[in-house]
DNA sequence: TGTTTTCTACGAAAACCTTCGTATATACTA
DNA sequence: TAGTATATACGAAGGTTTTCGTAGAAAACA
């Protein structure tokens, strides 16, 4: 599942990513629309995706006169992708510096940390 | 401690800042030197430390003709804040998403599952 | 003193990211 | 049919990042 060929989105990516993950395959009219893009135009909406397609981040269909895009990457294998650079990057790829770092930058309180140590239970029961 | 005015290091200037942190104050000669360095020419470690002391994140002091540099947060700091930028971006600030994420990207081992529960036990304890 | 080394400063190129503006083609409408 | 709305395509500007090359000053040396 770990696909190198997948390439690291950008913050504006991301933010288009997540509306294609939240509402399934979308044209460029129906992402600008979305609440997150008004703070773009709708070319710069469209540059963008044109863009994705290249990179292969998205896959187009046409569909009449228009265009209708659709993520080719699942969100948590994205999100994973981009831990994983980040952690490389930043903490030599140690998951226990990024979690410590994670912790304490966030100054998680007593109920994150609860959840937390619930994750790792089930982590350890499927090994 | 939370300084929101430092800027975030590019992955370049990171790798300079390491060196900083492992060596104390360096002259742009004794960066250079380093085994990290050695992908770079003279000039361009040079040119790093001068935007760096632009941006603030070394401060830069006349020694004779050369100049020390010094970083300007610790490394602690530095990661935290970096931490704190991925984790707003990509898991809009839930640290538990960030901790899942990083230990489903790793296929964290159970050693590293054990070093984590135990990170979490010293925080809890804290409070 | 003349040459070589060793500094910094500056400029610039190439790649990538963000953001539109304009052009052009197609559909709808009055 | 003339005009308006709606698609995509393309180009480009301005910013950041990475990377050197060159110029000029200062120091060391022969």
């Amino acid at each position: 599942m770990q696909n190198n060929s997948m390439p690291q989105p950008t913050d504006a990516e991301l933010i288009l990513l997540r509306i294609l993950w939240q509402n399934g395959p979308c044209t460029v009219r129906q992402i600008h629309l979305s609440p997150s893009c008004k703070q773009w135009g709708y070319t710069t909406v469209l540059k963008f995706l044109q863009i994705m397609t290249e990179k292969g981040l998205v896959s187009r269909q046409a569909e009449g006169r228009a265009h209708v895009y659709q993520a080719l990457y699942a969100e948590k294998e994205t999100e994973e992708h981009l831990v994983k650079g980040f952690m490389e990057r930043v903490f030599a790829g140690s998951p226990r510096r990024l979690v410590l770092g994670a912790l304490s930058a966030s100054k998680a309180g007593a109920e994150e940390l609860a959840e937390i140590r619930a994750l790792l239970d089930t982590l350890e029961e499927d090994q």
